[in-house]
DNA sequence: TACTCGATCGGA
DNA sequence: CCGATCGAGTAA
């Protein structure tokens, strides 16, 4: 059973509990006859302006605006002139976080995620809902929390030690997860 | 406007 | 290890 995510889910504040509740919930994108859906497997959470490796450090700015929107929108931008990387809105306004998605399951890295299921800045802000043809739903797959590690984030050194050393990348092995307990059966 | 650099990836 | 490739941000 597929239970669509409500865009106001990642509106509370608590970057780092969003980081861990987005890993195991399934990446839907359609896009006209193109349609895929992935369990996102690994996160990495990025949090104000405090954060040097965040793109708010600089405060608001043209790019960075959409991150001090109310959470539940899409952040995509392109990095090293190549790839388009997605990220997930968190928080309430005038927060700026935001949730880069680098894997799910089958793709690893976040600019082939973005590749494989079509997503490029033309998704910037749009709400996380399906009239966006991206958006996310909860398939019943429940993560517990001694599967999910926590590590440095990746290709952030530029920031300095002290926050290139926060444990703030979230993955976990999905062949690891349990069968799902047996529902109620349906037709 | 000139300049630097990057939340990556694929190939040498 | 290195180049691709271009937009954001800074300084002037």
């Amino acid at each position: 059973m597929s239970q669509f995510v409500f865009p106001e889910t990642w509106r509370s504040p608590g970057t780092l509990r969003h980081a861990g509740r987005l890993l195991g919930l399934y990446l839907v994108r359609r896009d006209g006859a193109f349609e895929d859906a992935r369990m996102i497997t690994e996160v990495e959470a990025y949090d104000s302006e405090k954060d040097l490796a965040c793109h708010a450090r600089f405060g608001r700015t043209r790019r960075s605006e959409v991150l001090y929107a109310a959470g539940g929108i899409w952040y995509v931008y392109l990095c090293y002139g190549v790839h388009e990387m997605l990220n997930l809105v968190v928080g309430p306004p005038d927060h700026p976080a935001a949730l880069l998605i680098r894997s799910v399951e089958g793709i690893a890295g976040p600019g082939r995620v973005t590749k494989a299921l079509r997503v490029g800045r033309s998704l910037n802000r749009c709400v996380t809902e399906p009239g966006c043809g991206l958006y996310l739903e909860d398939r019943g797959v429940r993560v517990p929390g001694r599967l999910i590690r926590r590590t440095p984030r990746i290709g952030v050194d530029y920031a300095g030690p002290i926050w290139a050393n926060k444990p703030w990348r979230f993955t976990f092995d999905p062949t690891k997860l349990r069968a799902t307990p047996a529902g109620p059966v349906q037709g």
